[in-house]
DNA sequence: TTTATTTACTTAAACGTTTAAGTAATAAAT
DNA sequence: ATTTATTACTTAAACGTTTAAGTAAATAAA
């Protein structure tokens, strides 16, 4: 039961503690026989130091958090990928916060993290986020950085190439012959929901199509509700083409036109920002702006451990490009 | 930057630093005024106890450790979901490991958890397991339980009725016509892939059809190799029925039949045990046996937490049902 | 040879919390 | 009135590690 103690150690070598804990951080203070011994009795008898002492004694976990949306969905997932990579190779251990899209819940868990259980923090802002006070706070006391959801306020972020890549599916879509296209807008006050409108936006103008406000659709964290709305859309507004700011929405369009027997891509072409991996199983295969997922996190969690290592390290950002690949969600049908 | 202490809290209300604990934790041995001057300035100095200094003094981190193969998988994500509902309720901290499916990694992270950093730890087991000695020995050391891909020497568990899932799965092809029904295999070291196995085996029997051996395909990790052995069991052997035991094989069967222009159901019927949110809009939409993935990661933490609650309790075990859904990838096609 | 430096240790305090043991004052029981 | 019990605290040690400061011996420099 009992676990091997650096006591322990010295007392079967008949050497101080210091002198243990020393050898075991291969201290130049210790001599190599010494140093030798030491090791071999730790690595004999499985030593492996108690992480709450030497936390609480040097003021560092090991330990990094991250606080996602959810973790049932491809993108965040890979993304976790990423961030496991490079902290595992960095010796750090993954503490995972869910919001579920829930700012109340992540309020709460950002003062949980207050306590200096963590040495840094990962994090993509929740769907309904509308105060800030929280991350402006969390910012100026633990090394934070943001990705994919981010927020003016954001000193250290990886996004994507939000504004582009929507104003690219935009295009897309007028390309294939839409024009009268739909935005399904989600997180719109955080900065990569609006930069995603806004690309949008720019593409009708660049296109010279007309803005219609009817053909935006505001999805909440509701599911029922998200459905309603777009059925809405499509029974009553019929657009002929439809970008979708996040996947979940999209599904909902492919349960709605099955519904509806609405034909895609033959009535509405549909494209989406998705890293779901069965995109091109779907029926049809569903258009996607697809994030560069676990790139992301690997670039967050670099950008943090940089961070960790310099904390004079203010502020950084990477912008990583979503690529749009082509499917028949929205290919030009010739009848 | 320092966080605030319960020393000082002690020294602003003139107090010790043991009633100021005391109070904290509202002892019957500090006085109900006392109590209440020490609650109100440690919320208004947004007081939190250093985790490392209390984990260190109660040998009690708060905090379980989850190892999945993976986590870009909507059974395991919906199974952190379901650990992580039970967890935070009980004010509980989640740490993450990913194995991906590597043993070696899996042994790793065992050895890791043996420093007491963890209070708990649920845990599925890796695809290529093979020698059992981590396991065995982490269950000496740490309470903890299996889900979905358990072992023989598993103490606590929590599983899916495998057996029975997987024998209804193939008499389901069966009776949609299926005479040559393949079977992927993974991770039959593991008892779940056994009982998958020997379900579909039993099944055969029961339908009166004969076992062959080239129906058979071992699937590992490596995506080429059984993408390869996939596509040469729908060349050469051409079963009109494939029982895959992973979502993932299912996935490929897809893949190659797309590739060589096989047609689902028509050609070949498939089945799989999958928890892919999207298998309805799949083309054709895909068969599933679906776990119940959120109520198993819910399970297993609840037995968890009965085990660090009182720990004389040695062994549990709790069986969910994997439901079938019939979906086009079954259906009879009258020619 | 004397002094300074380097090497290889040890001592002891510190990190922030918890808790067993002690104490003084008050209340209850005899 | 004396003993006993209860209440509301305090003292001090402990959890296991790290590290600043100290020390004695060996080596190098003067």
């Amino acid at each position: 039961m009992g676990e091997i103690t650096i006591k322990q150690l010295a007392q079967i070598l008949k050497v101080s503690t210091a002198t243990v804990s020393k050898a075991l951080r291969d201290s130049h203070e210790i001599g190599a026989a010494t140093k030798k011994r030491v090791q071999d009795l730790a690595k004999s008898l499985n030593y492996s130091p108690n992480p709450f002492a030497s936390g609480l004694r040097r003021h560092k976990s090991n330990t990094i958090a991250v606080i996602l949306p959810e973790i049932a969905n491809n993108f965040f997932a890979q993304a976790v990928n990423g961030i496991d990579e490079v902290a595992r190779e960095k010796g750090y251990h993954l503490l995972i916060y869910l919001s579920h899209d829930s700012s109340e819940r992540e309020a709460f868990f950002l003062n949980d993290l207050l306590s200096r259980r963590v040495d840094g923090l990962l994090m993509s802002i929740s769907f309904d986020a509308s105060d800030f006070t929280h991350l402006d706070a969390i910012q100026q006391k633990l090394p934070t950085v943001f990705f994919d959801r981010t927020y003016e306020g954001s000193l250290l972020h990886v996004t994507n190439n939000d504004f582009e890549s929507a104003f690219d599916a935009t295009r897309h879509l007028y390309e294939c012959g839409c024009r009268n296209i739909a935005f399904l807008s989600a997180f719109q006050t955080l900065k990569t929901g609006d930069q995603r409108f806004k690309g949008y936006l720019s593409a009708l103008k660049h296109c010279g199509l007309p803005f219609k406000d009817e053909l935006i659709v505001h999805c909440n964290n509701n599911k029922n509700d998200s459905y309603t709305r777009i059925r809405e859309l499509m029974t009553e507004i019929k657009p002929d083409g439809i970008v979708s700011s996040i996947e979940k929405l999209a599904k909902q369009c492919y349960y709605v036109c099955n519904e509806l027997e609405i034909n895609i891509p033959g009535d509405v072409k549909i494209v989406s920002y998705s890293n779901l991996d069965s995109a091109s199983l779907l029926n049809p295969p569903l258009t996607t702006i697809t994030q560069q997922a676990f790139e992301m996190g690997k670039e967050a969690a670099t950008i943090l451990f940089k961070v960790l290592k310099n904390s004079n390290y203010k502020a950084d950002s990477k912008i990583l490009n979503a690529e749009l690949i082509k499917r028949r969600s929205t290919d030009i049908i010739n009848i």
